[in-house]
DNA sequence: ATAGGGTTAG
């Protein structure tokens, strides 16, 4: 009875008479300190301190819904917009509904975005720009199609650069890099101006549909309205010469760059990467002397560039610099480190970290896939393509790509042929040329070439080099020279780019001790002009990779190449009975795939 | 007092 009058007198004196100092309710101090420690990443700090207020208002739960998806805690701030459901008297506003939504981006999950979205028009606050931008990112991310999210974008009353931005990030996230420029031309024509923000994933769009063209463009109006100091801008400017092969560009534009920072130099390490692993090496060293330090998408790429080189002293470096800096549960590093160990030929160490890790994606399966293929261990990739599907992963095409090369490389041929029924069949998955080219030469190798054939005709579209060079490649070891013949014709007949090709049909001349023919093909060859890169083989010998072609007598420490070719042949000898060819004078094969 | 878009890894 005392405390209820004392309340009501509580009550009575603030509604009447609030007094200055004193002010009732949740503390606004509290509320901007809890946004404080979420900007500096004390996360802890800010959840003890809300939990510690004796009331909260829609503004104290906002800043906790929001502080957790701006630290990418998109789950927990999730649950907070749950629990402020259930407790809180008050409803949320469009501040909570655009964070709530944030969170529901974050998370991919289209049934509680729908649920926001349905509250929001419940409590009329849509058509509050910050809530509709928010909205219509929410779809682009979460759903399959852009569909809802242009219809959110077309009722939109008053776009803003925001609003497009988000629609041009729409397409170009999702690799429809095409619609993506064509809506930022949209905007260009309609009202907006570009700012860095629009322009920066215009440029990315130009990267993803490789268009240099496009992207020099817009590189010039970057120069003519004065964003050359803007970092972001830069940085994807430069990441769209790397992906379209313009590295003298990329490397003019990394120059010219006044200030860079890390993510400038993570992208020219793995713009390197793939063409030029030396450099991209000697970029990152030379990141260091200026002290940059790596994270996770730096040392990614210098992984892969040691897998590509095969140094596994190197790679065991960087893979001893993750452990040192707390990266080693990072996915994506985890998937390069086993890569790579599988690459230098160190399946077992491959193997290790496949099973230490504990999520792993499809990226992971298929790397691992594809070195146990490499390694001639087909069964054991058919079983893990297998537990994958169990495991509630859906393969994609990149997969059933590693798992076919795996049947292949290990004759498994039926197994193979069923995988690729089941592609087709299960998976909705139409096969595209690298797919026919590795069950061409999965039915190839196994001697079942007219079926090959059958196959390649029946494509419902142009087979390319590699489908025919699989062909080819199976009349080679099978001595069809006539079938061969017939098919580099028909590779002849797709254009110029055939040197590949006039190597395989003169070797496999030479295979079928037809010399004359050879000599013929390989005068043919010296009169075009032409090279095909010869195949080339390494072995790691006192840390340092020595690399050789086949026949060659001329190389760096030669000697200590044959010195381990030997011993390898003796290993294999002892393993197999395996009667090796006779490496030191290859006469036909100087140009071979490998 | 609380909310928005852009750049890097297979």
């Amino acid at each position: 009875m005392v405390k209820n009058s004392l309340h009501w007198a509580h009550n009575c004196t603030t509604q009447h008479n609030p007094p200055p100092f004193q002010p009732k309710g949740p503390s606004i101090l509290a509320t901007n300190l809890i946004k404080s420690y979420f900007d500096k990443g004390l996360i802890k700090e800010a959840r003890m301190l809300f939990d510690e207020m004796p009331e909260r208002d829609v503004v104290a739960w906002t800043a906790m819904i929001a502080g957790y998806a701006s630290c990418n805690h998109h789950a927990r701030s999730w649950v907070v917009f749950c629990e402020m459901m259930r407790k809180s008297k008050e409803n949320p506003n469009a501040f909570t509904m655009s964070s709530a939504l944030k969170a529901c981006k974050g998370t991919n999950s289209l049934s509680c975005g729908g649920l926001v979205h349905g509250l929001a028009i419940k409590l009329g606050i849509v058509g509050c720009i910050y809530v509709d931008n928010v909205l219509l990112d929410m779809y682009a991310a979460c759903c399959v199609t852009m569909d809802d999210a242009y219809l959110v974008f077309q009722e939109i009353h008053e776009k803003n650069d925001v609003s497009w931005t988000t629609l041009i990030a729409g397409y170009t996230h999702r690799g429809d890099g095409y619609t993506g420029l064509q809506a930022f031309k949209k905007m260009l024509s309609e009202e907006s101006e570009a700012n860095a923000f629009s322009i920066s994933i215009a440029v990315r769009a130009c990267a993803s549909i490789g268009s240099h063209t496009c992207g020099r463009q817009i590189h010039a109006s970057v120069v003519k309205h004065g964003f050359e100091s803007n970092i972001p801008v830069m940085n994807s400017i430069l990441d769209m010469y790397c992906r379209c092969s313009c590295l003298c560009e990329a490397n003019q534009c990394f120059h010219g760059m006044t200030e860079r920072n890390l993510i400038t130099w993570n992208t020219l390490i793995a713009g390197y990467e793939k063409s030029n692993s030396h450099e991209s090496l000697y970029i990152f060293s030379r990141m260091e002397c200026e002290g940059f330090s790596p994270n996770c998408f730096t040392l990614s790429s210098v992984m892969a560039a040691c897998a590509n080189l095969a140094v596994l002293s190197c790679g065991q470096q960087v893979h001893g610099s993750i452990v040192q800096r707390g990266l080693d549960g990072n996915l994506a590093l985890a998937n390069a480190l086993l890569d790579m160990y599988a690459k230098c030929g160190n399946i077992v160490d491959s193997h290790q970290i496949f099973t230490e890790m504990s999520l792993r994606d499809l990226v992971s399966w298929t790397s691992m896939m594809l070195g146990y293929g490499s390694h001639g261990y087909g069964k054991e990739a058919v079983e893990l393509f297998d537990e994958m599907v169990m495991s509630g992963i859906r393969p994609d095409r990149i997969v059933f790509m590693a798992v076919l090369s795996a049947c292949s490389h290990a004759g498994l041929v039926n197994e193979g042929l069923s995988y690729f029924k089941s592609m087709i069949g299960d998976y909705n998955i139409t096969p595209n040329q690298e797919i026919y080219g590795c069950v061409v030469d999965l039915l190839g190798r196994a001697g079942r070439v007219k079926e090959a054939y059958e196959l390649i005709e029946g494509m419902p579209f142009k087979p390319d080099e590699s489908v025919w060079g699989a062909f080819l490649g199976a009349c080679k070891a099978h001595r069809l020279p006539n079938l061969g013949k017939l098919a580099t014709k028909r590779v002849l007949d797709l254009g110029p780019n055939v040197t590949g090709t006039y190597v395989m049909l003169s070797n496999l001349y030479a295979a079928d001790g037809k010399w004359g023919e050879f000599a013929k093909m390989r005068k043919l060859m010296r009169g075009m002009g032409s090279k095909k890169e010869a195949g080339r083989s390494w072995v790691e010998v006192r840390n340092q990779v020595c690399s050789f072609v086949v026949g060659d007598k001329m190389g760096a420490h030669i000697e200590w190449v044959y010195g381990v070719l030997d011993m390898l042949i003796l290993h294999m000898k002892e393993e197999a009975e395996y009667v090796p060819p006779d490496l030191h004078c290859s006469t036909y094969d100087v140009a071979e795939r490998t």
